[in-house]
This record gives structure tokens, sequence and C-alpha cells, in this order.
DNA sequence: ACGGATAGTATGGAAGATGTGACTAATGGG
DNA sequence: CCCATTAGTCACATCTTCCATACTATCCGT
């Protein structure tokens, strides 16, 4: 039932997340590669998401004891799992992507709808 | 590459929106069965989430001219391409879910104090 | 000793996203 | 007339995220 998959929608809802497991689907990265790779985030955002997933057992977090200090962000094998989903998302973006309007997120609308269509005749 | 992608994982980032478009990715609903499906949400954020994944082309939305009102909100066809995106999903909570640790995600959907209930204007 | 590099933590005000109860519209039943 | 129903809308309250800045810690080069 879907009350169960609810957890998954939570662990991965937050506004950077997919995109944050998207990359770390493809390879470890580093702290600061992630922040490169993502426009726009800053670090207080990114480190919390981090240590959300984290909390989720669905990355690692490694630190080297090295200078300058090097931390890597890895998925784990249960979040490996998340691979076919993320490679059937990439799909469907590659096929449908394109068709999709132009920058419709803003939250005016049109202020009319449709017809409505008198299906049970009443 | 994936700068391609931030388009899908900005609409599909909402807090709501993954779990609406999994269960419409079942079947047609109306918006009083998503309100019942989805314990939490509000009435306010149903209608805004939904008036967001219309207009990014993911859902319709079709008003019948009856009386009570109904509105059914349908997949679009190009939505109805995150089928295996969402099969994979649930394939992967079957297989993982349960392993995952207790602690929940601090941005968890827990319930807030109660607000401070607003003078009724005379 | 100082600054550069990396990966953070902490703070604070502003902007944005989300939450709440009250309210509307149209119609049938009591 | 009043209430129930359904799908909203509205004004406002609160929570989350943004963004800049300041600070920590270590080692190396100067």
């Amino acid at each position: 039932m879907h009350e169960e998959m609810r957890r998954a929608f939570t662990m991965l809802a937050g506004k950077w997340k997919l995109e944050i497991m998207w990359l770390l689907n493809q390879r470890t990265h580093r702290f600061g590669e992630l922040r490169k790779q993502i426009p726009g985030i800053t670090q207080h955002m990114l480190t919390s998401q981090l240590r959300e997933l984290e909390a989720d057992g669905l990355v690692v977090r490694t630190v080297f004891a090295e200078v300058p200090p090097r931390v890597e962000y890895e998925m784990t094998d249960k979040a490996r799992g998340l691979g076919p989903t993320m490679q059937a998302l990439t799909a469907w973006w590659e096929q449908y992507g394109h068709t999709l309007p132009p920058r419709p997120s803003a939250r005016g609308r049109k202020p009319s709808g449709p017809a409505a269509p008198r299906e049970t005749g009443s």
C-alpha cells in the first residue's frame, strides 16, 4: 500500500534531494563537487540535505584525514537500488522532457478553466 | 547534461508531488479522493500542488458541471511515461524499505502546534 | 605569523513554501 | 431556513530555505 511508500516519498521530497541522489547515483562526489554541480544550492542547504540523507541510510559520509580536508559522499547499497528509478526518470525526461511547456511553474495561472464537459447528463 | 534533468527534479520536488503522481499513476482520482488518500495535506496545498502539476503538463484537470461539483485529475500521456519510474521506486521500497533505520527524516511530516486562531472578523 | 585551500558550523534577516480555519457556490433534503 | 456536500478561495500564521557573512581547524608556502 502506498502508506508504506509515504516514507520513501518523504525521504526524497526535499527540494534538492532528487538532484543529489541523481548525482550520487552516477558516482561518488565530494562536498565541493556537489556544490559546483548544483548551482543555486548553499553550503548550509547542501550540508543539511546530506545529513538527512545520511540519517535515512541513503548516503555514507567518509572523512579523509588530509589537508585540505576531503569528505566524500557515496550511496549506500540500499540507495543503489534506486538506480533503476533514476534511469527510468532519465529515460522519461529524454523522451518527454522537451515536449513540456516552456516555464510554467509560476504561481499565476489562466483565469478560467476549460468548458465543463457535462458527463453524467444530470 | 544533468542541467536538463534539473527541470524534472523541480517539477517533482514539491513536498507532496511525488505522492500525488504516484497515486495518479495508479488511476484517475477526484479531488476529495486525493485528499483522503494523502493524510496531512490540506485543501490549499493539494490545490496548489495540482495546479503546478497541471501547469507543468503532467496532469489534466476535468471539471464536471454537477452539483455537488466533481473535479477529476488524470495523468497526461507525458506523465504516464513516469510509470516505469514509479514502478522502480515501488520495487526499490519493497526490497530495501524495511531495512532502513528507524530514525525518520527531520523534515518528516509532523503536526505543528495549534496555530493561533485568528479573530473571525465581525 | 599570515593567507590560501577545504569542509564545514553558526547567525540573522529576508524571501518563499506550506499550514490553518473561515468562507463561497449550487443544489437537494429536513 | 438551515444543513450537508464538494471543490475550491481567502487572509493570515508559521516553517523552510535563501543568502551573506563570520568563524573553526589543519597544513603548506611565504
